[in-house]
DNA sequence: ATTTATAAAGAACAGTTGTTCAATAAAGGA
DNA sequence: TCCTTTATTGAACAACTGTTCTTTATAAAT
């Protein structure tokens, strides 16, 4: 079962428009009328695939956070989940932010709605999971999952916070000196 | 120079009619209009003090955090900042979350800008600086307060997720334990 | 290649938004 | 108390939103 060709035409119409017009204004400020004007696709179109330009953004920041999920996923598994072995897994974490700066500018911005947010969220929970749940109780393992997967959400907030003035590899020097003794 | 009393009335109106519609309808879904028409002041009257119901409500969670600002800021100090007593700290702020459950269960909406999350963000961040500082390098113990944090903050995800399922003391046996030996 | 299914366009609707303006009301200062 | 300042109102505006409907176009299936 393959998807209708109009359709994947339109939605790629759509999601390049936006990337146009985010060169231009932030993405708060873009309007449905606008960007459908600038994809060439009627408005009612619009709403066939999605509910708003927020629900646009959050289908192509997943495909973003594809980057994480997929590329990154091989070498992780290669490493045996061994705890000292988290290192180069969350140096391609902070790698990947880098990577797509632009975009982690506006999935932290004050207006920005937490569902991007939760979209990292809960890759970056998935992985640190795999390599928890042996001594402790399934409720506290997904709790401390959540804990250890939002501190370093809260390094790439500062980060952000910063303009991203400080390299990959201090972020992941700084995480291997947190995690070493708190 | 104290404010205008006629200031003071329309604002009150404006968030005590917030609070009505919300019980009867999500934060997204109330419009402008509607929220004016119930508190009975004028559309143009509101865009003179707010410019959005994201910004009235950000005004009004504001309030709620001064509860953890303020409120719980004495007993902390009493406790000369040393680390084995960020316990009893620890413990007002879940206490905190779970007696305005009710709005943090606004606050971590998908929909919901990240403007209310930095308020509580940087209110744990501030306070989990105050005893860090000494032995850092300065922007290395910024990284670890939003480390930390944001990592508290992760387990208050959890918790709003699965409906404040644990008590307050299960959440504070489980920091203690996560920051321990991590 | 023709038929069938359905996506997209186009047009229309009431309601919302953000803004501006002159007129009015109400607060604060002397 | 009177005067001055300024917050609020009400009305109007174009633009945007969310939705519905019919018609047209285009992909998929046979």
């Amino acid at each position: 079962m393959k998807k209708d060709l109009r359709v994947v035409k339109t939605t790629e119409n759509l999601q390049s428009a936006l990337l146009h017009l985010l060169e231009t204004k932030p993405l708060e400020k873009i309007s449905i009328s606008e960007l459908c004007k600038t994809a060439k696709v009627n408005r009612g179109t619009f709403y066939l695939h999605f509910q708003s330009i927020d629900d646009l953004f959050s289908h192509y920041f997943h495909e973003i956070t594809e980057d994480l999920r997929f590329a990154y996923y091989e070498p992780y598994h290669l490493t045996n989940y061994a705890i000292e072995n988290v290192e180069p897994h969350m140096v391609r974490i902070f790698h990947h932010v880098e990577k797509f700066s632009r975009f982690y500018k506006i999935v932290f911005n004050r207006k920005a709605p937490l569902m991007y947010y939760y979209d990292l969220f809960d890759i970056i929970r998935a992985y640190l999971l795999e390599s928890i749940e042996e001594q402790l109780a399934v409720s506290d393992s997904e709790y401390l999952a959540s804990y250890q997967a939002n501190a370093i959400i809260g390094m790439i907030i500062e980060w952000v916070g910063r303009d991203f003035e400080q390299s990959v590899e201090q972020l992941n020097n700084m995480l291997i000196e947190f995690t070493k003794s708190r």
